[in-house]
DNA sequence: CGCGGCATTGACATTGATCAAAAGCTGTGG
DNA sequence: CCACAGCTTTTGATCAATGTCAATGCCGCG
């Protein structure tokens, strides 16, 4: 590590959240310990950088995937809808996170937008998956991340299926207080970028449902929403043991 | 592949979900085509057999983990409890997946039962690791069985979020249809291991409304149960199309 | 100022949970 | 073979939680 030039170091940082994409991957992957200045022009040379508006989608279901993304910077949402037009959030990624990795027979199998304003790394997967083969490191953390996510996924899941409305909410809170401060340190107050139908879709609940149960979490002083987008955290344990949230 | 000794070839085949060791691990990392005669002693020396009856505990959340169980014969559920005794079933799995490959910190993050008598192998963790390392067609397949394990958990996610009780009990049997068929070839029945609590508890749903939402699709023609433990799925692009579930 | 989008609140309908009882099923012992 | 105990499943009656529909309020922006 030390014999990286300054300024790739700099990159690799796990802080470096918006560095640019030789730094990203790495970070995502926890790989700093792994790579070497050898291996780093490669990692450099894979991806471009792209922006998407509030809204834009990122990718589709059932579209060929070309690439994947390491975003860094902003909130992207992957979700499924179903014919009827019901839609659930199956997952909520941040800066450092990959998404677009999912694939069913070459394709997407969920879609992903933009919750936020994003900016991420597009790599090809197909030379992602080369230098994997070559560099064991990049594999290890790459199973590694697929192990975080799937262990997100099934507290999600228990969540969804033993938790009453304001406990899901309460839950929601909880891990979204955990995400940043995983990233950020810890954190009284977080931007709370989505809206009511946007929590609501990730929650398996309504618009109104979602705005009854952030009234009772302020009423018992649980949470506090001062202004427009910002929240303020008010009791983390109260908030984790409501949704059963183990951090 | 054909370099292989004959009994060991035949170990290797996708559809010896029922033999040992050394088999059963390529065939679920789908592995048959990466492995070569050179490496398979280190597979057949990683593990050991063992076997569970009905409702044992392969593993508990929060104990540390030593290994990870490849299913030769068999049904586990991967479960979480919640403090106050609610619990969600988050994953299932049969012969020729993994269990207990989730950790946290070292520990396992679910917990795993045996849903009928169950035969697996146990690998040691920590040599299964240094072996992918070793060989990168080990550390993908692990990568390719993990990308399936979230896809499948992702529509969980789904189901749960936004199916009502009878369309997801549809959506259960769609998916032990399709779980059976992708091993066992396209069946028009299947046992049902599951008692109405374990479905209750996979779907989030309570034992009640499960036996009301089976007398549904029997009356609507999908499934009947014509004996004990068979189902007969009498119209699965029925039950597909009710429980959502994209094959 | 007035418009459009989002959030809140209220009234009501629906779903599924809860509680309770009856009906099946299975294995055991007489 | 029957009787019985212990279990699971089914069925029914009721209740609570959440969805649905509708009206109102809030806020930023042209």
């Amino acid at each position: 590590m030390n014999s990286l030039p300054p300024r790739l170091y700099e990159q690799l940082r796990p802080e470096s959240l918006s560095a640019p994409c030789a730094g990203c991957i790495g970070r995502s992957l926890n790989l700093c310990g792994a790579l070497t200045d050898a291996q780093l022009p490669e990692l450099v040379a894979l991806g471009g950088r792209r922006h998407w508006r509030r809204r834009d989608i990122l990718f589709r279901a059932g579209d060929p995937i070309t690439s994947f993304f390491k975003i860094t910077r902003g909130l992207v949402a992957i979700s499924r809808t179903l014919d009827d037009g019901r839609r659930q959030i199956v997952a909520l990624r941040l800066a450092g996170d990959c998404v677009g990795f999912l694939h069913t027979d070459g394709r997407y199998t969920f879609e992903g937008h933009a919750v936020t304003d994003v900016e991420a790394c597009a790599f090809s997967r197909r030379r992602f998956d080369e230098l994997a083969q070559r560099y064991p490191a990049l594999a290890a953390a790459t199973a590694e991340a697929l192990v975080r996510a799937q262990r997100e996924a099934g507290e999600l899941v228990a969540a969804m299926g033993r938790l009453r409305s304001t406990e899901r909410v309460a839950f929601f809170f909880a891990r979204m207080h955990a995400l940043h401060a995983s990233r950020f340190g810890d954190v009284r107050s977080l931007d709370l970028d989505m809206n009511r139908g946007e929590i609501g879709d990730y929650l398996g609940l309504t618009i109104e449902t979602v705005s009854r149960s952030i009234a009772k979490l302020k009423k018992r002083g649980l949470i506090s929403l001062p202004h427009g987008n910002e929240v303020v955290i008010e009791n983390i344990d109260g908030l984790r043991q409501l949704g059963k949230f183990t951090p």
